[in-house]
DNA sequence: CTGTAGGCTCCCGGCCGACAA
DNA sequence: TTGTCGGCCGGGAGCCTACAG
């Protein structure tokens, strides 16, 4: 297992995965922009909490299946450890192009330790604004093998070099690169009564390529070399890979608690994959945040607070809500865990979607 | 988890997965046609002795990645462990229909008990004959879109509907259903100069379908009912499922060991995965099976035995090999491991591919 | 007996504007 | 502003035979 030693570096450093894939770098920004915009992974060198149970439930997530009562209960683990994250690298799935980071994370006694939360500290800042972006549900029409894609004015403007309006009609190649540095090459045309932006020859071989369907979404982006890249977002459809046919969804939630344990024990490194959409909430926390959230945040019921939601077209949003009770999410494994321990309610009637559990560090109080 | 008293019943149960899977009996004769002729699951109730180094090997063999040394030793888990198998069920993966079992083992006090052995002993002997069965490995002018598919004459004249000759051409509609149970139907026209079969109309959508190339396999089978069947063997072609994104390799390998050594430890059922064709071994032997072997082959260096190895077309043939050490595989996690510790030669030259380790119950002494 | 290639047909992939939401 | 449809053209999917190994 390497542990480079660069722990200052970049905030994302991209590389290769365990298995196959090439030394191949992925490209931050489009990354960022395929995990969406509330995704922030903690910088490599910095201190973070690890909550196993997040992990759990990502697994779970990933599995469609819960947790089992056959799986033991690790008494010596606890339900939060503190680590220091030796190496973040980032990955795309080969088929689906889900895309997902791997961490070293290994455990520290947990003594406070100023330093460690400043230079944790001085990760979070670092939050980059949103380059130059944007994402598109696709349209039956958009999939069908009968056209092409018809792209927003908006984004087409923002996004792709300006076309030659002296042209009858109006038209340029388009070359823009996916997570794994394929180059797909697109028409890019300005016609029709009213006059509309469409992309036509190269798309349905991009459609056929990533098996996309109306409801995924495409996204573009400009990079700092004004480079164009494109990713996708599938929608939340069933077929994930259920079981992997590897092994047991026992065997994983095993798997995941008896690495984090041993780790614990011995203060050795351990690895975790986090997969920004499939879980429902990230369980690598830095330092900071979680200490800020916990000193400054009085937790009592009734109190009122915000919380940042995606929204359909990849922006952000807050709701607001009221903590309804304090209580552990699992009682028998989990015994005062701060895992989603605050049960909470929704102001808005349409919130149906949203989870009734939260974290204390995913929410910010109304002062 | 389930866990039904059918301890006789039939051979093969086949069932529904732990994930979506809707709850679809596998055809117990096409799956076994899919696995190949050389595995013969033990029968669900059966004693059965399971390797924990086997299993490993199988998920570092899914994961195209060796065991680390991360990994933590299990000084409590022994290399083999005496199980009663409580259940098997076959599976398919609806992605690539690679076909795999699931069984759960539960732990036993090795003392000999004679009954079990002859129960297991029963099992054994079970051993179908071979059921009416073809496989073919296409060909490029299979899988090209320019044409249909040609069908071996021997294989068309034992397993298809006879054709009515006095048609011209002689043709008829074919319905096959794969392990899924989804149907596919083709034309069968029999054609050409000279005459031969072919599988006309509705066989490109099958290979875009199922997503196969040049060097996979399909085959075809009758079943006790009649119906025609099909199933596909991929070749060995590397873009497996390499990093699976939810688990790193090391919590996997942890996973393995930490459930069986839980269960070992416990006396409880722990469910296990077998996948005929990633594994390089079955890592769940009958007990009878294993005893007959460990009692019956007295080893020695030198000793010359017979194999059995599946041959290009999912036939059988026997190599011969020589003994030509006795050792451990891995001699720090697994000391005096009957898995796979002896070292073997091969009489053919060309036998660069075969193992040049194998286990006690896997050969054949010659007398 | 069966793999590949050439020929031929026609279906559907894919580009277009019309129209309406 | 943009989703869907009807029109329409051409390339390639797919059925056939010929030929060779």
């Amino acid at each position: 297992m390497k542990m480079p030693a660069n722990s200052s570096g970049s905030i994302l450093t991209a590389n290769t995965g365990e298995g196959g894939e090439k030394n191949r770098i992925i490209n931050p920004e489009l990354w960022q922009a395929c995990a969406g915009p509330l995704v922030n992974l903690p910088a490599a060198g910095s201190h973070v909490v690890y909550f196993p149970q997040g992990h759990s439930e990502q697994v779970a997530a990933s599995m469609k299946k819960d947790v089992d009562a056959q799986i033991p209960s690790y008494p010596n683990l606890q339900s939060k450890l503190l680590c220091i994250l030796h190496n973040v690298t980032l990955h795309a799935d080969t088929e689906t192009d889900e895309v997902y980071a791997q961490m070293t994370l290994q455990p520290v006694p947990s003594q406070f330790d100023r330093d460690a939360l400043l230079r944790s500290d001085l990760s979070m800042k670092a939050h980059k604004p949103q380059t130059e972006f944007f994402c598109k549900t696709l349209t039956a029409s958009d999939t069908s093998t009968h056209g092409g894609f018809s792209v927003p004015r908006r984004a087409a403007e923002k996004i792709f070099p300006p076309l030659d309006f002296s042209m009858q009609p109006p038209a340029q190649e388009l070359v823009a690169r996916d997570l794994h540095d394929n180059a797909w090459t697109f028409r890019h045309i300005y016609r029709g009564q009213p006059k509309r932006h469409l992309l036509t020859t190269g798309w349905s071989l991009f459609v056929s390529g990533k098996r996309l369907f109306a409801g995924d979404s495409v996204l573009f982006i400009r990079d700092e070399k004004q480079q164009l890249l494109l990713g996708i977002r599938r929608a939340n459809r069933q077929p994930a890979n259920l079981s992997s046919s590897v092994l047991s969804s026992d065997s994983m939630h095993i798997g995941v608690l008896a690495a984090a344990a041993h780790a614990a024990a011995n203060n050795t490194p351990f690895t975790v994959f986090y997969n920004p959409r499939a879980s429902p909430s990230e369980f690598v926390i830095p330092l900071a945040k979680y200490y800020k959230a916990v000193c400054s945040n009085q937790i009592s019921l009734g109190m009122r607070f915000r919380m940042m939601f995606e929204t359909e077209e990849s922006g952000t949003r807050r709701y607001m809500g009221t903590i309804t009770g304090i209580s552990d999410l699992d009682g028998v494994r989990w015994k005062n865990s701060q895992w989603r321990n605050l049960q909470v309610g929704w102001d808005e009637a349409t919130a149906g979607e949203r989870r009734n559990r939260v974290s204390i560090w995913e929410i910010e109080p109304i002062t």
